[in-house]
DNA sequence: CTTCTGGTTGGTATCGTTAACAGCTTGGCT
DNA sequence: AGCCAAGCTGTTAACGATACCAACCAGAAG
């Protein structure tokens, strides 16, 4: 039967010591005869010990408990899973342990994981936001728990984040689609309550009227979360009376579903590359963000506020790159 | 300033009550007057008070933590980072948490990061066990821990497995190939100490040696595990004086990295789908499995087995199913 | 009036570990 | 011998929550 986890009580009567003793070698505490050290240590060895670090964080209250929390929309997203294995990888350099939740976007699932979280005394939470109000993670933060944001800012909460320039980089690769003589263009977009979608719609509606384009609302389509559901706005766009010559998809999972239903001859860029791109007819041309640099960062920032930092919150913003391949350089009619 | 955290005592005092009270007011238990219950709730809210988990769990050492721990090679790995989510969806469904962890295909860090989730008592582990023993599971095991794991076996440990038949799936792939008059088909495949690529390996060997094909070492790369790592492996491959007519690539990133090389007119069939695979020129023949109904089932079984099933251990075998789009049907030189 | 019942509340000990301090050796020095 | 320092080990009391039991109160029953 399932035999009960040994205590250092347990070792101490196999060791014939003190608790205390067991608890000063189990900790490589040099203050104990080495003979003594090496009858704890059989002891130990013998009965399976493992030091119990529940127990071990209640004592040390005042201590950390080397655990950090993140929070994604999803980890299947390949975005978000770059993130998670960069965050995951700082975490256990600073000899940390991750706990992952992912919100689906809902903010009501955000705020119950992160309680389960805070709960269990992480030290700090790294946090892709769902749309809405984070005011309800003051408590923590006031009670000490760190917070850094990644891939977007937390609206009504003054944290650092790290981002990178969505309006910029949208706003850029619109304005180069128009310079290859596209005036209507296709956005499908996730919902822009969430900030990095709203930045990015920011960035879309810029470049239209920077080049004197009345935005039309047929070729925005919003709220998308999954390939199929771009798919189908994309297959509502290309239905108008006057379709979109050029189209822009906010992220990499809606540019695969919108891939799946873009007619040869139409321009395309996407937001964030992606292993394939290349291969693609025609190879498509994308707005490159690095996850991996974002996520380290951002986990970097946290364990620095971990242990003292205590700057003011600062936002980094990384760069991105538009990398043409081809798709986004399909001229339209207004080419010159 | 960092304000503590209020503990019971504290909301004990400010509501006027005992600790004891405060206890049950926050654990919902019926046995407090409405008027108390009122006072103590009010207390908390004022104090942004929140029940500690680390001290609940030290106390009710015989309860569950509803915690458990994932550790897989690399959650940036779509196939690892479905399963993750998948797993996560269960264990939050189950009122659980989840940590996570990453070995990169390394023992010793698997062997880290276990040992720092029981550390913490998860009530169980999901595993996909790198390549060596996992003897050194035995004691959390008989401590109580519950193992589960998924896409992999772990050799030389007695615990549930959640896997596809990924021989019969390669040898059914390269039998296709075979028939499709192909003599000389490459591998390419991450290490196949792993379990899962040694299966897909002698699944490969099995269906040249049944179509009395006799294997040509210089036709097989093992030990990939990334995308460049996997173009070079095609690369070698392409420049031998008599280069291979058809590829398999043993899973999603080595066939990102094996179609970077690959020519037009090579015959190739990847293991696990992808969202572009019909995009493709020639849309990408692929052997599919569902990670998430994979990882869906490990969670299932492993809380099962967290909550008391102690039935024997079982292998659960999932299905996967041979998509041919094209890439994996162009005729070979022996093609009738 | 006493006793009892049921509903509510509080006291105490404990989970496993460790900080702080106390006590015991041993050996060296005067 | 006497004393002290250094090195080692043990004792006690927490950390914050809760299981268990005791105590209290009102009102009902006898």
């Amino acid at each position: 039967m399932a035999a009960t986890r040994p205590t250092m009580k347990d070792v101490a009567a196999e060791a014939g010591v003190s608790a205390m003793t067991v608890s000063r070698v189990v900790n490589g505490d040099s203050a104990v005869a080495p003979r003594t050290a090496a009858r704890v240590e059989a002891a130990v060895r013998k009965l399976g010990y493992q030091r119990d670090d529940v127990a071990r964080q209640l004592r040390r209250t005042h201590e950390l408990s080397q655990t950090i929390g993140l929070l994604v929309d999803d980890v299947a997203d390949p975005f978000m899973a770059a993130v998670a294995s960069a965050a995951e990888d700082v975490a256990r350099q600073r000899g940390s342990v991750m706990l992952i939740g992912s919100s689906r976007a809902d903010l009501r699932r955000e705020r119950e994981v992160i309680a389960a979280f805070t709960a269990r005394r992480v030290d700090g939470l790294i946090l892709t936001p769902a749309a809405g109000s984070h005011r309800f993670l003051r408590p923590a933060q006031v009670q000490g728990t760190k917070i850094v944001c990644v891939d977007r800012a937390a609206p009504g909460l003054d944290v650092d984040a790290v981002v990178v320039d969505n309006f910029g980089a949208v706003r850029e690769a619109v304005g180069a689609l128009v310079a290859h003589g596209h005036r209507r263009i296709g956005y499908v977009g996730d919902r822009p309550e969430i900030w990095t979608f709203g930045e990015r719609r920011r960035g879309y509606v810029a470049a239209l009227a920077a080049a004197g384009i009345a935005a039309d609302p047929a070729l925005v389509r919003e709220g998308a979360r999954s390939g199929p559901e771009a798919a189908r706005a994309v297959a509502g766009m290309l239905a108008l009376p006057d379709p979109p010559t050029a189209l822009l998809a906010g992220n990499e999972i809606l540019a695969f579903g919108a891939l799946t239903e873009l007619p040869p001859g139409l321009a395309f860029v996407g937001f964030d590359d992606f292993a394939l791109a290349a291969r693609l007819t025609p190879p498509v041309t994308v707005i490159a963000q690095d996850p991996v640099a974002l996520a380290t960062s951002a986990a970097h920032l946290l364990f620095a506020r971990i242990h003292g930092d205590t700057s003011p919150a600062r936002t980094v913003v990384m760069p991105t790159r538009l990398i043409q391949r081809g798709s986004g350089e399909i001229p339209g009619p207004f080419a010159a």
